[in-house]
DNA sequence: AATGACTCCTGTGCGC
DNA sequence: TGCGCACAGGAGTCAT
């Protein structure tokens, strides 16, 4: 679902639309979503003021006034509504698949619809966020100074795991999902089945590049609006027709457009995950 | 410690 | 038009 740049342009909109209001009514519509809901979710909520937002990989928190931390995954179909509240009834009605609601005095009305219910809600002290299970061991932010081509090396060492799959793994770098995994490698010409460990400097640096590059870009872009994804007030990310691999298999890539028996992009699955790579820009030099 | 398979759940798009 | 199947942006858990 929704990956680095679609969560960062979510809570980009939920900062700007609720950042100092003061949530007043709180309707929780279901007890779980892949885990339980914390406990006394509505009460914890009401009456809180949103002083302050952060990402953290894939997560957002929204910082409360009371000293808590609401910290939320958006799994793999998980959206966020930004809408004005109808502001007749205690709590507006739910759309499709709306699993926690709130309000605030403001008017305005916070939604998180999540078919498939893979993401996850959570409350945690602001001063321990970092201490959360699901944050203490997440790798450093793609776009912080703290991955660095020596740093993304360190991590990779001794590991037999083809790039691909490690890029994957938030505790080796955070933030990334399947489809900009697939466009940095394309973009740094390493081919996904490479091993981690046996990347060389020179591929390091470039994947590293690539990286930052590919996020930079698609936030710029407001993410890639897929089935699933829209931006909280309804408009649409437009990074998806900037992929120049993903979900591209058969057609051929930028490069090689043109070129006579460039095979186009091919798709493989590696770890049960589509993969999608140009094998004349990204050798299979140490696969 | 690292790796790969399995699991959660619903919606969509395809071939028949 | 309807049915069954494969597949979809994630990631925790378990067995090896």
């Amino acid at each position: 679902m929704p990956e680095l740049p679609e969560v960062e342009t979510v809570m980009r909109a939920m900062q700007a639309r609720l950042e100092g209001q003061t949530i007043v009514a709180v309707d929780v519509r279901r007890p779980d979503l892949r885990r339980p809901f914390p406990a006394n979710l509505a009460r914890r909520l009401k009456g809180q003021r949103i002083d302050s937002f952060r990402r953290r990989g894939k997560y957002i928190l929204m910082r409360l006034s009371g000293g808590e931390s609401l910290l939320l995954h958006l799994g793999m179909s998980g959206r966020v509504m930004l809408a004005e509240s109808c502001g007749t009834a205690e709590v507006d009605a739910p759309v499709k698949h709306e699993h926690l609601m709130f309000r605030t005095r403001e008017g305005v009305r916070f939604g998180l619809i999540d078919p498939r219910r893979f993401g996850m809600v959570d409350l945690v002290s602001t001063h321990k966020e970092d201490e959360h299970s699901l944050l203490a061991s997440m790798g450093p932010e793609p776009l912080e100074a703290g991955f660095s081509a020596a740093t993304l090396g360190k991590a990779l060492a001794g590991r037999n795991s083809p790039i691909k799959t490690l890029l994957l793994d938030q505790k080796i770098v955070s933030g990334l999902g399947n489809i900009y995994v697939c466009e940095a490698l394309y973009r740094a010409g390493i081919h996904p089945q490479c091993h981690g460990g046996d990347l060389k400097s020179g591929e390091l640096k470039r994947l590293v590049s690539a990286i930052r590059n590919v996020l930079c870009d698609a936030v710029a872009a407001g993410g890639s609006s897929l089935k699933d994804y829209a931006q909280p007030d309804g408009q649409l990310g437009y990074f998806q027709h900037s992929w120049q691999v993903y979900g591209r298999a058969g057609k051929p890539c930028p490069d090689c457009s043109g070129d006579i028996g460039c095979p186009g992009v091919q798709s493989i699955v590696m770890a049960g995950r589509s993969t999608f790579f140009c094998p004349k820009r990204q050798k299979a030099d140490s696969a």
